[in-house]
DNA sequence: AACGCTTATCAC
DNA sequence: TGATAAGCGTTC
């Protein structure tokens, strides 16, 4: 018997197996998916067994299967294919596909058994003989006391018990020790079963078929009560004896949900998020590979949870970006799910408040189904929301806070309610500049402006880190005129602070997040009415429910708008109405202020009438006639270089071997990246769009192996970008 | 990726 | 001349 293994490194050469003699002993337990120890060359390396033949070629000498890692970690025969399928799709190595599917602790090139043991104590004779002892010898009143209480209990955990008086038992031979792997988390919270749905509610839950693998687009408005559908859907996957799989964006934003799901499904479920350490993780994902539960609730990697009989898949909040993985390999985890939908013949429901475009156009086409829950499950009603002119403002030398908003704001204040301000920008301000001599701080690695921070009095680059003192006088000219312009988060906390000297102020953004819990805690301050206001950037924004806030502020909707990047209306749209539907989430009615210098502007107007469908045609327009997504495909290639001259030569290269290549699509470019110098990196970036793959893939590929040894050229492709 | 082998480079 | 650096090919 041989087996097919593929080796630990993320290297093109080695994207293939290698066959091994399977040992005797091993010959029972192997499997494919199995993770092994090989000699390789001079040294001995991990790998995966992906098949197991009874033949092999025999040009080459062939060597032993050392040893297995760990019978339990299997990538089963679904996960194997999913490789290949990621492989295909995002150009990636095989290696890296299986990699991600893992917690890391059990990747194959870790070396690691972050298992956590706990020591019992057990007698190790008959309590009979064991009394007799007690009898005939004379041992201390602790020792007797421990083999009582073992007598009685059968077992005792070692930490309760001393050092000294245990050693002499252990030695003697009466008790022994016993080393039992135990899980970092267990959820101890009581199951209070209470999920009751509305007419509507029930309605959707009706439509979504199991046994079958149809996608559901589930366009819930914020509060409409889609997590109280999900739970029961996944109660009936269960009552199926099936499993069932929620995807969650990013779980310290959604910790509510979480603990909602800890309530009615108690320790049927595994958790698995960026919030929990290795260890955590490790034993999270035992749980579900040992059958232990049937729910995992999850970030983008859960997408890959070795659950077995899935019946249904559930993917929360699916406009989100963190969906799709920046780096290699940039797989859509949404698409996986449709992969692993279709495989287990489940139903996949995607739900959201703002749907990304390409979902509600693939549900407008019929691709989809779509399910609508149009009224907020509570009484309360939606939010009025205020467009405020910001020029007119400006005129009344109101520069950061409109009239309305400042009126509005001392009246919550007055009746203790709370207030939620958005502004996407953090820092103090964006821009320092010297009035004098016209010097404003730069980053020497980067295309752009440093901010400044006041607080850690710093100013840092926002892209690669860089940071310096701040020093008051200016360095080009020596001038004590430095200006701050632009408003951050730092700055409008203080700001505000100046308006409403009594208020109670939090700020939550990258700056105030850094520590651990920092994100719960905040949250859990703010929802206990510690504070009034929570300010931040888009991070306040996500599925969160405080009952008692009933007035949002926008600060600088322009910020989000004017992005150069084709999905900025989009964004806007997901980021203000997620935002406003903050807003009087109970019985008090809410108000949101959005101030603009745009109050005409299509996107903030589709937005202050809550109008998603309107917001949709419109949007579609613009995009056909771009000819973007959903009407386009797009694939991008970003060139990164230090050399400057290479960089350019390079690039023009590779368009014009891809157009030379490829005849179904238009290629863009090369032109400058929108950050054109990130860290001392020059980035060009090649733009395809279109609506036929034909060799799309395979021409990427070659480009994708031509620099793959370059250490002067980074080729980076991603076929399903996010943004450009 | 890691190792060993071959070839280039340089100071003396 | 030798010692070290750089390049290259192989790995079941």
């Amino acid at each position: 018997m041989y087996a097919n293994v593929l080796i630990e490194y993320n290297v093109k050469s080695l994207d293939k197996c290698f066959t091994y003699k399977i040992p005797d002993k091993f010959k029972n337990t192997i499997k494919p998916g199995m993770q092994v120890i090989v000699p390789f060359g001079k040294t001995i390396c991990n790998g995966f067994v992906l098949s197991i033949s009874d033949t092999y070629n025999d040009e080459y000498e062939i060597k032993s299967i050392y040893q297995i890692k760990n019978e339990e970690i299997v990538l089963n025969d679904e996960l194997l294919e999913l490789g290949k399928y990621l492989k295909e799709t995002t150009l990636c190595s095989l290696i890296s596909a299986y990699e991600a599917m893992l917690p890391s602790d059990i990747k194959v090139r870790s070396n690691k058994d972050h298992n956590k043991y706990v020591s019992y104590i057990l007698l190790n004779w008959s309590a009979y003989d064991t009394e007799k002892y007690i009898e005939e010898h004379k041992r201390s009143k602790k020792q007797i006391a421990i083999l009582e209480e073992l007598i009685e209990f059968k077992e005792i955990l070692k930490t309760n018990i001393s050092g000294t008086s245990l050693n002499d038992l252990l030695k003697i031979g009466i008790v022994r020790e016993e080393k039992r792997q135990v899980y970092r988390i267990l959820n101890n919270d009581k199951k209070v079963d209470n999920i009751k749905l509305n007419e509507e509610q029930e309605q959707v839950y009706n439509r979504i078929l199991f046994d079958q693998n149809t996608v559901y687009l589930l366009h819930g408005i914020t509060g409409s009560g889609k997590t109280e559908v999900y739970i029961k859907l996944i109660k009936k996957a269960l009552k199926l004896k099936k499993t069932a799989l929620l995807l969650v964006p990013e779980i310290s934003l959604t910790a509510q949900i979480i603990k909602r799901f800890y309530n009615v499904f108690g320790n049927d479920i595994a958790v698995l998020h960026s919030g929990l350490s290795n260890g955590e993780k490790q034993d999270e994902y035992l749980k579900i590979i040992r059958g232990e539960v049937s729910v995992v609730v999850g970030t983008r990697s859960s997408s890959f949870a070795p659950l077995t009989n899935i019946g249904i898949i559930i993917v929360d909040e699916e406009h989100s970006e963190t969906y799709k993985q920046e780096n290699n390999p940039r797989y859509d985890a949404i698409e996986v799910l449709k992969k692993r939908s279709a495989y287990h013949n489940c139903p996949l429901v995607l739900g959201s408040a703002t749907p990304s475009l390409d979902s509600y156009a693939r549900a407008t086409k019929g691709v989809y189904q779509l399910l609508e829950l149009k009224s907020r499950a509570k009484k309360s009603i939606l939010p009025i929301i205020h467009l405020v002119n910001m020029e007119d403002e400006y005129k009344k030398r109101n520069m950061i806070i409109s009239d309305l908003l400042k009126e509005l704001m001392a009246e919550r204040l007055k009746n203790h309610e709370q207030i939620i301000l958005l502004l996407n920008r953090r820092g103090y301000s964006p821009i320092l500049t010297c009035s004098n001599c016209g010097f404003t701080y730069k980053c020497p690695h980067c295309d752009i402006n440093l901010t400044y921070h006041k607080t850690s009095n710093h100013l840092r680059c926002h892209y690669c880190g860089y940071t310096v003192l701040y020093k008051e006088k200016c360095p080009n000219c020596g001038d004590e005129a430095l200006n701050d312009l632009g408003l951050g988060t730092e700055k409008l906390e203080q700001e505000i602070n100046k308006l409403f000297k009594e208020a109670r102020i939090i700020r939550m953004d990258a700056d105030t997040t850094t520590k651990k819990n920092s994100h719960e805690d905040i949250i859990n301050k703010f929802m206990n009415h510690e504070y009034d206001i929570l300010l931040g950037t888009q991070m306040i924004s996500k599925g969160l429910d405080f009952p008692l806030v009933t007035l949002v502020g926008i600060i600088n909707a322009d910020q989000t708008l004017n992005m150069p990047d084709f999905k900025a209306n989009e964004r806007t749209f997901q980021l203000l109405s997620q935002t406003s539907g903050r807003a009087g989430r109970s019985d008090i009615p809410g108000e949101v202020v959005i101030q603009t210098m745009n109050p005409t502007d299509y996107t903030l107007n589709c937005i202050k009438d809550n109008n998603y469908a309107m917001f949709y045609k419109h949007e579609m327009i613009n995009r056909k006639n771009m000819k973007y997504p959903p009407y386009y495909f797009l694939a991008t290639i970003k060139v990164t270089s230090r050399d400057y001259e290479l960089l350019s030569k390079e690039s023009l290269k590779i368009a014009s071997y891809i157009k030379r290549e490829y005849k179904s699509g238009e290629v863009l470019g090369p032109t400058m990246a929108l950050m054109y110098k990130v860290n001392n990196y020059f980035n060009m970036q090649i733009i395809i769009k279109y609506r036929k793959l034909d060799n799309l893939y395979q021409v990427l590929k070659t480009i994708d192996e031509m620099y793959i040894l370059d250490k002067k050229i980074n080729v980076e492709i991603d076929t399903r970008p996010k943004s450009i």
